[in-house]
DNA sequence: TAGATTGTTAATCGATTAACAATC
DNA sequence: TAGATTGTTAATCGATTAACAATC
């Protein structure tokens, strides 16, 4: 699942996997930090490394999209940068809104790392009046009345929503009758949706709970087992991990 | 996958799956505000449907806990709150740090979810020496300085990086050397950790990413199929959507 | 040609789902 | 007893992984 277009196969008409497409923004950073360092050429293994996760998976990722890389040689860089962000849509422009200017709407709108691949932040929007015609971020506030307009006028089709969660229902339900058609909701509620809206959330909270969880599991263990078990000679010792979470899922970054 | 200690299976000694283990904290969202109603029971299927997920996944992610139902009556609601709570560890205090006191630190500090779900932010750390001693959601901004002390001193294990990305790695080495085991990273960085720490990261940019490549999608199919598939007499019109993105994994909130 | 590395296959694993027997 | 709803089974599906033939 995770499209909020549950009538259809997870897997799309061109068929790249769920799991597939959250990688390629991994892969996608990688190879943007190896761009702007003029590496030519990179292998599966070195860029796995780079994203972190394992280069079978990565080349499995990759075969979904086509041919890409010469065997014996590994992968252009520069092409395998145009090809995933053609493939993500990144190489048009969209226009985003940004509903609720908080402290975390203010903290978007200040995020740098929109621009630079493809969205661009049309308008901040809030139903504080006091706040309209405030500038943030650079970006003037506009009142949450002139919602349908500023969507119609800019052909927003994506909505970031960072309102109270009691406001969210509401302000999802009027950004999808202005036409928008994707939706990242910041806000604690399950937002209901028509059929063809997409809907991710992030959701600081739960991140911690399950942290906590695992927290709690290594609490309990080390006083189970206090004594680590002696590695047998020659035995390799626990490698450091790579992981970056479930990384069937999740997300892009945000620096303060 | 998932939580950084990769040389164990991802389903731990009591076996409960990382697919459930992310599910929990919706449900006992959706249990808290039944809590708060004060509702007595639930049945599985009306408590998946506030939580945003079929109730078959629920009863058997709650098989996994245990048999905290009644059959032909449902969920006691207080005493589900309370067994989900103990799971996720969520009855005991955990002390976090949020390292990096830009836009979103700041926003994260003053987010109110957290002391309802046991997490107390235990120091606000910036590498800013301006920033020092300035109040921020009312918690004193420490600086890096004191960073392990502050960890020792509060016996800190769960840290949140909040930095740019270039600094992110040299902060999480110094997290994972003073004795916190578990981060939550919203830099744009993979982080390297040694065995035993788990990571999650919750990533804007990626969530965006995965947008614009439905979004794209959606165009492209509505230039090819401009005219919809007029539906069969009686076939069901499309049921309104209430996926909320990849369920396996994502995230918690936070309002503005 | 020899070495390196991709792209693909096939096995395995974990997650989802529908169905229904158990039981309140 | 009849109705409701859980807890579990078994089938299905999607994702991961190792291995290796293809090929630069």
């Amino acid at each position: 699942m995770a499209t909020g277009r549950n009538h259809r196969p997870a897997t799309r008409s061109r068929g790249i996997p769920e799991a597939t497409v959250a990688r390629l923004p991994l892969y996608l950073r990688a190879l943007t930090a190896l761009s702007e360092r003029s590496v030519p050429t990179v292998s599966s293994e070195e860029l796995a490394s780079a994203a972190g996760v394992n280069s079978a998976k990565l080349r499995k990722d990759f075969s979904y999209l086509g041919s890409y890389g010469t065997r014996g040689v590994g992968y252009d860089v520069e092409y395998l940068v145009y090809q995933i962000s053609r493939e993500l849509g990144l190489t048009q422009d969209w226009p985003v809104v940004i509903v609720g200017i908080g402290n975390l709407g203010a903290a978007l709108a200040n995020y740098g790392g929109f621009a630079s691949r493809g969205f661009r932040v049309a308008a901040l929007i809030d139903a504080d009046p006091a706040l309209a015609g405030r500038q943030v971020a650079g970006i003037g506030v506009r009142h949450v009345d002139e919602l349908e307009s500023i969507i119609e006028t800019n052909g927003v089709s994506i909505g970031v929503i960072t309102t109270p969660g009691g406001a969210a229902q509401q302000v999802c339900d009027r950004l999808v009758a202005a036409g928008v058609t994707s939706i990242l909701n910041f806000a604690p509620t399950v937002l209901t949706v028509p059929d063809g809206v997409d809907v991710r959330k992030v959701d600081l909270s739960i991140e911690l709970q399950i942290l906590a969880f695992h927290e709690q599991r290594k609490a309990a263990e080390s006083l189970t087992q206090d004594v680590p078990e002696p590695l047998a000679p020659g035995a390799a010792a626990p490698a450091p991990g790579r992981d970056q979470g479930p990384d069937g899922d999740i997300p892009a970054v945000m620096p303060a």
